[in-house]
DNA sequence: GAGATGGTGCCACTCAGTGGCATTAACGCA
DNA sequence: TGCGTTAATGCCACTGAGTGGCACCATCTC
């Protein structure tokens, strides 16, 4: 699975190596794959960088290809649309998380707990050098893009799925009620995570991990507290 | 705003007169106004029944517009997108929703019921003859198709994001700690609308909308208990 | 070295979506 | 009833995303 990546799976090639200097691992990879891994990265940082500069439908993928000196059809092999490119610097995180998620022993917590214990041990793996740039010029061009949006959204989904079906064989989970509230927490889970991450990229500076995770923690402690909240004449009271 | 419809919003085409025969009200517009509406629903019902029968991708717009005898750029004056169009059944029903919150009194209520609460009183304005069946034809597609499945995430968002600005309004909120409990609590919302939806297209026969809003009451129900899910050996414990 | 493998470039093609302009049909008013 | 206004439509040409096919060339294997 390292070494024969899926020949017609360009959305996340194998087990997504995550941002370009991964110096330890990546450097022992044959020289192809080297190739072709300094390509796809060369191709997220140039479209990161001509996406925020003209604007996502303003820049065409011509001038991508033209910028990074590939052709059309390369880049299509790399990746699955104009949006999966500027995408794929959160979708690193996600496969992190799922991959935290199929070793993870849930003890007695909450499922809930378990998903956001998750979450963290994911952003502890972003070691990488411009990954938190990266993640913010990416979000900033969601923000803005409406078919980027959409296909974030989709994204996220997709990946809660997966989650669920994984967690729905390890927790054992039959019942079909049970399996609602696992697909319901994740999808609280997602909720809390896209606005921290929305705070944290509007944060002025250059905000690293720490503040992400502060980020996090905050949102994961509002979600009982939604449930509670009222209309009440004092709106902060619980 | 009855009368002079935006022009340049193809997406909702003003106070959207849901779908077809409307009888009452719609008989009673000026003819431009009946035929403009005519052809939309026309649109609509032949996208529908093209895209299921061929598939989403393997249908053009060319063939849908020849079969309807108009012209691809009429198309585009009334949706947005290829997917808007098969998308238009179930936006009808959170246009809906967004006008009940625009007058809904919250009394004491928490938040989350009274998003409730105009979520079924959104479906009972859902009067129009065909209604159940063009919405589960359109989620059935939105299921198989991927570009389908993002825009109607994204329109969820946007309906959202517009539901959270209202009620930030009619109940003063000013503490952004209440503001990210509310969107949190709009996202629950729309999570348990998503799954109880599934599971009602899923549903065998031609079930009605009572039988829809007998999915999202327990969807609604499973809200609190999905925070409480654990991981334990008796999974359904609470 | 030679032969297999797989990534790449080039070319032609389909189809979604847009802008511009002439045409036609409905409306309002005399 | 006739006429000017308004707005929806049709037609046409065009951009740009995404795909399929094939030849080419670099890398790996022996």
């Amino acid at each position: 699975m390292a070494t024969t990546d899926a020949p017609d799976a360009p959305g996340t090639p194998a087990a997504a190596p995550a941002a370009g200097a991964a110096a330890g691992a990546a450097e022992r990879l044959p020289l192809r794959e080297r190739k072709k891994l300094r390509t796809r990265q060369a191709l997220i940082d140039t479209a990161l960088e001509l996406f925020t500069e003209r604007g996502f439908d303003r820049a065409t993928l011509d001038e991508l290809c033209d910028a990074v000196e590939v052709s059309k059809r390369t880049f299509f092999r790399n990746f699955a649309s104009k949006e999966d490119v500027a995408m794929a610097p959160t979708q690193d995180l996600w496969a992190a998380f799922l991959s935290d998620l199929e070793t993870r022993d849930p003890g007695d917590e909450t499922v809930l707990e378990a998903l956001q214990a998750s979450v963290f041990a994911a952003l502890d793996g972003m070691t990488d050098e411009g990954w938190t740039r990266r993640v913010r010029l990416s979000r900033r061009l969601a923000a803005e893009t409406p078919s980027m949006d959409a296909h974030g959204l989709h994204f996220c989904d997709r990946t809660a799925r997966s989650a669920a079906g994984l967690l729905r064989h390890r927790l054992r989970i039959e019942d079909p009620r049970d399996d609602l509230r696992l697909r319901l927490a994740l999808d609280f889970l997602i909720a809390a995570c896209h606005y921290a991450v929305d705070t944290w990229v509007s944060l002025p500076g250059d905000p690293g991990r720490s503040a992400l995770a502060a980020e996090l923690g905050s949102a994961f402690a509002a979600i009982p507290e939604a449930l509670a909240l009222r209309a009440g004449p004092a709106a902060s009271a619980r």
